[in-house]
DNA sequence: CTTAGCACTCCTTTCCTATGAGTGCTAAAC
DNA sequence: GTTTAGCACTCATAGGAAAGGAGTGCTAAG
C-alpha cells in the first residue's frame, strides 16, 4: 500500500531531523513545518507508527524512524542531491594530494572515503584468485646472489634479492631461469608445488633448495595477491556521534571493524551503490548500524569495493553523494590513467 | 636524598596495587599487607606527598601515584620479573604465526605488540635518508613496454611494468639502461632530477620522457625509503580502560594516536627500553599517558622501533617484559634469518 | 616511633521531587 | 470526515537533600 503524500513528507521530515540532532522528534516541530497543527501530526504519527516506519523510544516521546522508515526515505524520499562545488572541489583535492604523495589509491581508499564522508569507512582488494605467474626474470647480482623479477598475469611486477648457497654464473642461471618459466608460468599455486615435487629428484638438492625458495616466493606473490583484503580506517570518528557515548556500545563496534572485518558485508552483485539499513545487516555487530558500500573500476574489470559505516541515523543524501563521487572519480582516475598504476603496494 | 626502605615498600605496593585497580589505595589495605597500623602509614602516606611521591585526588580518598611516583617505581622498586613459559610461548606463537603467513614482520611489529602487551602500540620504520641506487635493469616485455628493476643500496628490489610511447629494441633499452646505470646511480632525488636536466638535451623528447618516467619512479622509491613512518595498531584497547571511560578523553587520544602518530616519542639515543612517564612527554595530549619504546636489530645496522602507549598506570612489569622479549625475538629473528627477509613492503 | 581513637571531609549513592516535552484522546470546529 | 483545541497523563531528565562510607589528619597514649 501507498502512503500519502502528506505522511511520505512527514516520514521525510522526521527522518531528516533525526539524522540532524540525534533526538526524537516532536509533533511541534513538524507542525510549524508543514503549516497544520500538531494534532493532525499525531494523528499521522501514530499511523506511521502502526505501519512500522516510526517508533517511539518510550509513551511520551518524539519519534524516531524504523529501520522500515530509513529505507522508504533511501528509496523514495531522499532527494539525490548534487555535491556542492565545494564538496566536489574537497574530494578532488584530497584524491590529488593523496595520488600524487603515495604510491596506491587502492590502499588508501578507506582512509580517503572516511575523512571524506567523516564515518568509519573500510575498502576492499577483492582477491584475484585465479592469477598466474606469467614470466621470471633472473638477474645476477654476485657470484651467490641473484634479483628474482616474477610478472604476474595481471601484469603487476614483484621482486627480490635472493641469496644461494651455490655459485651461479650466467649460463646456469640462465638455465634455471628458464626452468622457471618453462614449468611455473601458468600454473596454480597447488600445481607449482606439486610440480616442484616432480622436478626435485633431476635437480641436486643444492638446485633445488634454490628453485623452491624461488617458486615459494611466487607462490607467495599468488597467495596475497588471492586474498580478499579488507582495511578499515576512521573507526575513531563513532566517538564524535550521540549514539556512541556509551564506551561499551562504541568499544563493540571498533573491535568489530578492527578485528571483524573480513566480515564487513561485501555485496557480489554489480550494484555500484548498496545501503545497508540496521538490521538488514546479517551481521549481529551491525545491527544498529548502516553501511553504504560503493564499488569503482580499477580496469582489467576489476572492481574496487569501498564501505562507509555509520549509525542508522546516518547523513545517507550527503554519503551516497560523496560516496559516488569519490567511486566515479575513481573509476574515471583508473580509465584514463595512461598505465594504470602498477605500482607495488 | 634517600627514602627509607619502609617508604619505597610503601610506594611499591600503592603503585602496584593502582595499577592493578585504578582506585585510590587506602591505609587500611596496606595496614594489613605490610603489618604495621594503618595511622603508621598514613603518617608515611602524608611524607610520600610532601616529596611529591603520591597523590590525593581530593582530601578524603586514598594515594595515587604521581608522575615522580611511578619513575622511582619503574627505576628502582619494580621487579623486572621474566615472562612465564606460557607468556613466552604466547608471544613466540604470535611471532611464528605472523612470519609465515605474512611477509613483513616488521610492518606488522606494531599490531604484534598490541595484542602481546594489550595496549595501543606504534611501530617506526626509520627512514633510510642517504639511501640511492645501487643499480637499474629493464627487462624487455614487448615493443612498447618493459620492466624496470631497481635495487637500492640497502639491497632492496622494486619493480614496475612501465608502458611507453616509444618501441624499444634490445639495442636501444641497454643504451637506455647504460644511462641510467651510469648516471643515476649513486645518486641523491635531488642529484638525480638536477642530472635528469643536463642530459635532457642531449635525447630526443620520447625517450627523455621515458627516462625521466624510470628516475621519477625511482626517486619514489628513494623517497619511500626515507621516510619515517609511523604506524599504530589498537587504539581501541584504551576504551577498555577505566581512565577512558569519558568518551572525550579517549576521544582525544585515540585521534592523536591516529592524526598525530608522527609526533609519537621517537628517541634517538640507542637504549634497548626506554620509559616515559605522563609529562615526561613532551607532547601535550600524552600527558597523562605513559609510553614504553623498545628498539631491535633489524640486520645492516638498522634498528627497529616499538611503542606502547597506556595510562600512567601502566603495567610497566608486564609491558617492559613482554616488549623486552619482542624486542629481542625480533633481533634474534634478523639476525639468523639466512636473508634477512628483503620481501617488498 | 607506633597506634588507637575520633572528628571531619567529601565522594558516591539513593531517593525524592519538580519540570517539561511530548503524547493520546475527546469533543468541538471547519 | 478531517482538522484542531484542550486536557489529563506519561516518563525521561535534572536538581537537591540525605544517608552512607571510605579515608583522612590529628591528638594523645602506649
Amino acid at each position: 500500500m501507498e502512503l500519502s503524500e502528506r505522511k511520505k513528507q512527514i516520514l521525510k521530515a522526521v527522518v531528516e531531523h533525526y539524522i540532524a540532532s540525534a533526538e526524537p522528534v516532536g509533533s511541534k516541530t513538524l507542525a510549524q513545518e508543514l503549516g497544520v497543527s500538531s494534532a493532525t501530526i499525531r494523528n499521522e504519527f501514530a499511523e506511521l507508527c502502526d505501519l512500522g516506519f516510526l517508533e517511539q523510544p518510550h509513551t511520551s516521546a518524539g519519534r524516531v524512524p524504523s529501520p522500515q522508515g530509513y529505507r522508504l526515505y533511501v528509496n523514495e524520499l531522499m532527494e539525490r542531491r548534487n555535491l556542492t562545488p565545494q564538496e566536489a572541489e574537497g574530494i578532488d583535492e584530497t584524491l590529488r594530494g593523496k595520488l600524487s604523495g603515495m604510491g596506491g589509491v587502492l590502499s588508501n581508499a578507506g582512509q580517503l572515503v572516511s575523512s571524506i564522508v567523516n564515518y568509519p569507512a573500510y575498502s576492499v582488494k577483492s582477491g584475484n584468485v585465479g592469477l598466474t605467474v606469467e614470466r621470471f626474470e633472473l638477474i645476477p647480482v654476485d657470484a651467490t646472489s641473484f634479483i628474482t623479477v616474477i610478472m604476474t598475469g595481471d601484469k603487476n611486477v614483484k621482486s627480490q634479492l635472493q641469496h644461494t648457497a651455490l655459485e651461479f654464473d650466467a649460463a646456469r642461471l640462465a638455465d634455471l631461469k628458464n626452468l622457471l618459466n618453462t614449468h611455473f608460468t601458468g600454473k596454480s599455486r597447488a600445481e607449482m608445488s606439486a610440480h616442484l615435487m616432480n622436478v626435485s629428484e633431476q635437480l641436486t638438492p643444492e638446485l633445488f633448495l634454490v628453485l623452491s625458495r624461488t617458486v615459494e616466493y611466487a607462490a607467495g606473490i599468488l597467495e596475497s595477491a588471492g586474498r580478499r583484503d579488507v582495511e578499515t580506517t576512521g573507526a575513531s570518528r563513532i566517538l564524535t556521534m550521540p549514539e556512541y557515548r556509551d564506551v561499551d556500545k562504541a568499544h563493540e563496534l571498533m573491535t568489530f571493524l578492527v578485528d571483524n572485518k573480513e566480515n564487513l558485508p561485501v555485496p557480489e552483485d554489480g550494484a555500484p551503490l548498496q545501503i545497508l539499513i540496521g538490521p538488514e545487516n546479517v551481521d549481529e555487530a551491525l545491527r544498529d548500524t548502516s553501511v553504504v558500500i560503493a564499488s569503482y573500476d580499477i580496469g582489467d574489470g576489476m572492481r574496487g569495493l569501498v564501505g562507509v559505516v555509520g549509525p542508522t541515523r546516518m547523513d545517507y543524501a550527503t554519503v551516497t553523494a560523496r560516496l559516488s563521487y569519490f567511486a566515479e572519480s575513481l573509476t574515471k582516475m583508473f580509465g584514463k590513467g595512461l598505465p594504470p598504476p602498477k605500482e607495488e603496494k
